[in-house]
DNA sequence: AGCACGCCGACT
DNA sequence: GTCGGCGTGCTC
């Protein structure tokens, strides 16, 4: 017997699988890991392929040590996965593997633990003990008084050791190891039973098939309970389930209601547990004592067989695609393992993405629509407020007269309120403070970035560079603001307004310690009147009843990011935020500040009309030429080495430009630019960008791969349609 | 990744 | 002569 291994080593040049004989008798599985001679030293690796011949000369392979473990660590769906993700975003097998095991499975560092159990033998009536040994006859008479227990060493702490060691010594008590899982608390509420609308019965009867359904539901529509029910099917059929939340540690509720709707059969795994406790909720899914898996991202990659469906929820979120090596797209994960294992795949979201909308509109997803609220209520209003008009009328600070009576009214009425403000990213814009002009690039229609260091505006997608503005060229006026409204500035403001008022702030600067999220939250939640301000953390899913306003100060600022997807991005967020306004009896309201009163985005976003911002969208991408009309290819180089990073750009340069000549109009666009943040990380970045047509995308995105992978050994990245120009 | 091999300069 | 610099290539 023959078997093909992957060396679990993160270089390229050992990226490919090699073949060892199994010594004869040797019991190996597929997907187990083992001990490899590999040159002159031993190495780790995994089992993907068991086989009788061999391709390689039989004279110099060697022989496998031994398996690491007595169980395949990687199930035979996850090596399949893992050809998948290899050829399609050129992977390195091992960092593939890597991201199915808990990491400190590799470092070896966290072991089961155990807890010694002891309880009477089966013939322990048969032994004799001598009628002077008091503490060894109280201990059988506690053992007979609870049979079936197993009692661990703490609640046998009142007998002393020499007791218990002579009845084990006699046979009359057993000892045993016990594992023990780290599962990680969670408080857990009643779980209140819901009997679905008919809006849910249709989409939980609807939902059933191998294909891919789009879940597009109002804030508040019940989508959770969708999911509920979904999952307790997959389970009434035996089959396991994997449900992805964007932050999981920004939506503790959901996880408590999970955790008490279906026990000790869910598994979370998120960014908030230890080593040791991820590795046991690994180990349950793996040996099915959960078969439900919700987490972040990486949860798509939990080992469960047999899955009967898989969710995403607020499939819009950016988080979904990682942006750090490796890099993959979850949804392409999830696609995978639900068309693999048959089941439906749910993505489901208030805003959908304009991608997957689209896709629904083409009939790629089938569209599951629950239009309208669970209870019922409407959806706050949202008012939108124009700052240019308050700029004219004298006001020129921050908040707008409407949002000030409102928040007097707020805090009159002991009620609560939130200020968001939707900053996203480090880098501002330049607008005219009379008239609200922004600068835009002249080639791309997206706006300009400020930079700082060379004091020069630039495009982030063609990396053209123009001067700052110091008059308006719209109105002539010289009044132009750069920089950002952020959360500082905001709070000491209403400090100011509101000396006696509990003003809370939540951004990345204030939750940097482990429970300062829970810590904000709770101090708000006991605070009236009390104003809560925070960038996009606090838009999901924290619902305070006493909120009936909600204040949104500068929605630009997100608008006019660098981004094709910024429109799509503030309309979500406002839609979000929004949902936090009037949860309870008392009808609930937003005010929208902005520059930019008649953008598009803020009448559909206001009207809750997401089809026609859908549509409106939709129009703009095609005609600028935007995915999903057209696909962006980004080609990262970095290291710490600047000639040899400007060097490997130069000659991957030369070369797709070739294609050029090759694809002709195909490319729209292509160019080699510093990335708009030359250094990260000590790390020289340069970077080189292509847009092309989707007709021979595709092809194109391999020729690109393979010029890459042929001239670079490491340091080089490539992204299709990034979700950041950083 | 790590290690051997190998081909050049400067040293007891 | 030979010790040691690190470029190149190989590992089933």
């Amino acid at each position: 017997m023959f078997a093909k291994v992957i060396i679990d080593q993160d270089a390229k040049a050992l990226d490919k699988e090699f073949e060892y004989k199994v010594p004869d008798g040797y019991e190996l599985e597929i997907g187990m890991r083992v001990l490899v001679p590999f040159g002159n030293r031993i190495l780790q690796g995994f089992v993907i392929e068991l086989k009788n011949d061999c391709e390689f000369d039989e004279n110099k392979i060697k022989n496998i040590i031994s398996n690491v473990d007595d169980f395949p660590c990687i199930k035979k769906e996850m090596i399949s996965l893992m050809k998948f993700m290899a050829q399609k975003y050129h992977l390195k097998l091992a960092s593939i593997l890597r991201l199915f095991i808990p990491s400190q499975m590799r470092e070896g560092k966290v072991k089961d633990i155990f807890e010694s159990y002891y309880h009477l033998s089966e013939n322990y009536k048969d032994i004799q003990i001598k009628s002077s040994a008091k503490k060894q006859v109280e201990i059988i008479e506690l053992f007979e008084k609870n049979i079936t227990k197993y009692f661990s060493q703490t609640e046998l702490k009142d007998f002393s050791q020499s007791a218990i060691k002579s009845l084990l010594e006699k046979g009359i008590l057993i000892k045993e190891k016990v594992k023990i899982n780290r599962t990680p608390f969670v408080i857990s509420k009643e779980d209140k039973k819901v009997t679905l609308n008919d809006m849910q019965q249709n989409a939980l009867n609807v939902i059933k098939e191998n294909k891919t359904y789009l879940l597009h539901g109002v804030t508040g529509s019940g989508k959770t309970e969708v999911y509920m029910h979904l999952i307790a099917r997959a389970l009434n059929e035996g089959k396991s389930a994997i449900m992805l939340v964007p932050e999981i540690s920004l939506t503790p509720q959901i996880m408590s209601n999970f955790k008490s709707r279906f026990g000790d059969s869910v598994a979370l795994l998120h960014s908030g547990l230890s080593a040791g406790e991820k590795f046991d909720e690994w180990k349950r899914l793996y040996s099915e004592q959960a078969k439900i898996a919700i987490g972040a991202r990486s949860a798509i990659f939990a080992p469960l067989e047999n899955l009967g469906v898989i969710i995403i929820d607020e499939e819009h979120e950016s988080s979904y695609v990682s942006e750090s090596n490796p890099r993959f797209v979850t949804c392409d994960i999830a696609d995978f393992r639900a068309r693999y294992n048959s089941c439906p795949l749910v993505l489901g979201s208030a805003t959908p993405s304009i991608d997957s909308y689209r896709k629904a509109t083409q009939g790629k997803y089938q569209l599951v629509e629950l239009p309208i609220r669970a209870n019922g209520k409407e959806l706050p209003r949202i008012q939108i407020v124009d700052m240019m008009n308050e700029i004219r009328m004298g006001n020129s600070g921050i908040f707008s007269n409407q949002l000030l009576a409102e928040l007097y009214n707020v805090v009159n009425n002991k009620k609560q309120a939130m200020i968001f403000i939707n900053r996203r990213g480090y880098s501002s814009f330049m607008r005219c403070r009379d008239c609200g002009y922004i600068a835009k690039c002249t080639n791309c229609d997206v706006s300009l970035v400020y930079h700082k260091e060379d004091n020069r505006l630039k495009c982030h997608y063609c990396g053209a560079q123009f001067k700052v503005l110091t008059k308006c060229p719209s109105c002539h006026s010289d009044n132009i603001q750069y920089g950002a409204i952020g959360t500082e500035s905001v709070t000491n403001a209403l400090k100011e307004i509101f000396p006696d008022v509990e003003i809370l702030r939540m951004d990345n600067d204030t939750t940097t310690t482990k429970n300062s999220h829970q810590k904000i939250l709770s101090k708000f939640a006991n605070s009236r009147p009390a104003i809560l301000v925070g960038t996009q953390m606090i838009a999901k899913g924290h619902d305070f009843d006493d909120v009936i306003i909600v204040g949104i100060v500068d929605a630009d600022q997100g608008l006019y990011q660098a981004d094709y997807r910024s429109t799509e991005r503030t309309f979500s967020l406002i839609t979000q935020v929004a949902g936090r306004a009037g949860r309870s009896s008392i009808e609930g309201k937003v005010i929208l500040q902005t520059y930019s009163p008649k953008h598009y985005v803020y009448k559909f976003a206001s009207n809750y009309d997401y089809k026609g911002f859908f549509r409106k969208e939709e129009n703009i991408r095609e005609t600028a030429q935007f995915p999903p009309f057209t696909k962006i290819i980004r080609v990262l180089f970095a290291d710490h080495d600047e000639n040899y990073v400007r060097n490997l750009l130069k000659i991957c340069y030369n070369e797709i430009e070739k294609l050029k000549d090759e694809f002709g109009e195909q490319i729209i666009y292509f160019d080699a630019m510093k990335s708009p943040i030359k250094r990260m990380q000590n790390k020289y970045r340069y970077q080189i960008l292509l847009r092309t047509k989707l007709e021979k995308a595709d092809e194109i995105e391999n020729r690109v791969f393979d010029i890459v992978d042929k001239n670079s050994k490491n340091s080089v990245f490539i992204e299709i349609n990034p979700q950041n120009m950083t």
